[in-house]
DNA sequence: TTTTTTGCAAAACCTTTGCAGTTGG
DNA sequence: CCAACTGCAAAGGTTTTGCAAAAAA
C-alpha cells in the first residue's frame, strides 16, 4: 500500500516542504502550528491557535505564532480574513475559497460562496478601477441565530 | 434676513439640539468635534479628530474625544467603518449613504453607491438567513492609484 | 558552524475605563 | 446645586519588535 492513508499527512508534508523550498526551517511550533490549521474547520485567531499550541507545547510564544503565521501566509499556504474588532482569522488557502460573514453578536464566521462578491468586485473595478480583495475582509452583520434571538427579546 | 447664510450652522445646531434633547450637555470639545465631522467630506479616525480638535485646544483629551463619538453615534448622528487594521473611520450619518472601498496600500477609503451591496445583502438573508450591516464594514482591496503604481513597478 | 527561529519582555497600536475635578444648566 | 462631562493616567486587547539564547541544517 503505497497509498497514503491519511490525507492530513500528506498535506502536512507538502506545506512543511514549502516552508524547506523557501529556505525556512522546520520547528516544532511549525509543524504544531501548521497541524492545528489542518485539524480545524473553523477559523481561528492568532489567539486561537497559540492557546493550542501551548495545550501541547506551554513553552511556545505567542509571538512565534505570529511570525509562523505570516511567513505562511507569505508563502501562500494560509489567508486571513479581518473581523470587526482588528482581531484577524486565519486559515488554509487551499481550503475552498470562500468569503466571510463575521456575526457582531456571537462573533461566528459564517462561510459564503467564493462567487458572492464577483458581481460587486466586477462592479467596483469597472466603475472605481478598485481591485477588490474580496477573500480579505469580512461582511459583518448578525447570523441567523442572533437575529432569531433578537427578535424573540424585543418580539416579547 | 432670518435665513441662515451657511448650511453649517443650521446642521451644528439640529445636531446640538439633538444632543441637549438627550439630557445631553454642550461643551466645547463637543461642539469642536461636532464642526470637525461637519467641516470633512473624509472619514476620519478617532485619532484624526483628535488631531484637529487638539490643534485648537490642545487640552481635550483623547479619550474625551471616543466618548463624544460614542455619544453622537447613539444618538444616530454619526456612523463609523471598520477598515482592515482594527482602525474605525466616522462620519456623518446624514451624508447621502455610502458603501466604503478602503485600500490596503495607501489606507484611502473610497466611497461607492449604497446600493452595492443590496443584491449581495439579499441573497445572504435568503440563504443564509444573515443580516448583512453593509455600512459597517469596509470592503478592502487596492484603489486606482495604487493598483496603477503597482503595475508600473512591476512590469518595469 | 552559520543562519534561521525562538522565547521573553517590552513596546506599539487603538480603545476603554476609573476617578476626582470641572463645568453646564 | 447637581448631574453630566472632562482630563489624566492607567489598563485593556491584539499585534509587533529587539535581542540574546537555542536549534536546524
Amino acid at each position: 500500500v503505497t497509498e497514503p492513508q491519511a490525507s492530513g499527512d500528506v498535506a502536512i508534508e507538502r506545506i512543511l516542504a514549502r516552508l524547506k523550498d523557501d529556505g525556512g526551517r522546520i520547528t516544532t511550533p511549525r509543524v504544531e502550528i501548521v497541524k492545528i490549521l489542518l485539524a480545524s474547520d473553523e477559523h481561528l485567531s492568532a489567539d486561537d491557535i497559540a492557546e493550542r499550541v501551548q495545550a501541547a507545547h506551554p513553552s511556545v510564544a505567542t509571538s512565534t505564532v505570529y511570525r509562523t503565521l505570516e511567513t505562511l501566509e507569505q508563502l501562500g499556504v494560509i489567508d486571513h480574513v479581518h473581523v470587526a474588532h482588528g482581531r484577524a482569522h486565519y486559515h488554509l488557502a487551499e481550503r475552498d475559497p470562500h468569503q466571510h460573514l463575521a456575526c457582531t453578536v456571537c462573533g461566528a464566521i459564517i462561510e459564503a460562496p467564493a462567487a458572492l462578491l464577483d458581481d460587486v468586485a466586477a462592479r467596483v473595478r469597472r466603475e472605481l478601477g478598485f481591485e477588490l480583495e474580496a477573500h480579505h475582509s469580512a461582511l459583518i452583520g448578525r447570523c441567523r441565530e442572533c437575529v432569531a434571538t433578537d427578535a424573540r427579546s424585543s418580539g416579547a
